[in-house]
DNA sequence: ACGGGTGGTTACCGGCGGGATACCGGCCGG
DNA sequence: CCGGCCGGTATCCCGCCGGTAACCACCCGT
């Protein structure tokens, strides 16, 4: 039924990694600068958002692109595939916000 | 704009583990026993599989049923929450398949 | 009595993801 | 000349996730 190469393996619907999917969001307005990524990402570090960044390069969801200056600038930006995601990726958000309360009593109750 | 607090960390959209994904699936028909799930999830050792299901009761997307025998008879089945799932899971499959080939060729061209 | 299937548990272990920290060159303003 | 912002890289470290292997109680059929 699921073979050893299964889809969920090459496939960035656990969007990637931890954070590839709040990247991808902030991407929606329009591309962003490396900077201007990291402050809305409370916590990520310069090392873990580049990682991140070069994963979702690597799947063709983002497109880094070198404004040559001076002063130069580093963007990034959604690629026609990456915002494809987004439709999905809202379905996902939407589900969670729509059974958060049932989320929270599921993790009370268990404990 | 994601405090620290990120609905991600809660959210089991990013299903879970490396299996919770394709046991949901494998339910998605009703309820199964564990052997009836072992083998489908080609692979997956016992304890794992009872790590992963442990971890979907956790969250309220997965209901462990004892019949009591004997002979006793263990069944997993979807929660309604877990259930309600399989519908925005179902969107980003559709995603998947629709954009194998650009998937592909992105992580090809990559390298 | 014994083997086999069911439904696990326990101990151990390696790899990797992610965080902290330090450092870097290039360019800017003062 | 000094400091600071930009866009990173290098290094170390720790925890957790997933896998292996061994073991287990219980029940069944022969």
């Amino acid at each position: 039924m699921f073979d050893p190469v299964c889809p969920s393996d090459l496939s960035p619907i656990r969007v990637g990694d931890k954070w590839a999917g709040m990247i991808i969001r902030c991407l929606e307005q329009g591309p962003r600068r490396f900077s201007e990524l990291r402050a809305p990402l409370r916590g990520i570090t310069a090392k873990v958002l580049t990682q991140s960044l070069r994963g979702l390069e690597r799947n063709g969801l983002v497109v880094r692109t070198v404004h040559a200056g001076p002063p130069r600038r580093v963007e990034y930006g959604l690629t026609p595939l990456g915002r494809s995601l987004l439709e999905p990726m809202a379905a996902l958000c939407a589900w969670t916000e729509e059974h958060w309360d049932e989320l929270l009593d599921a993790r009370e109750t268990a404990i």
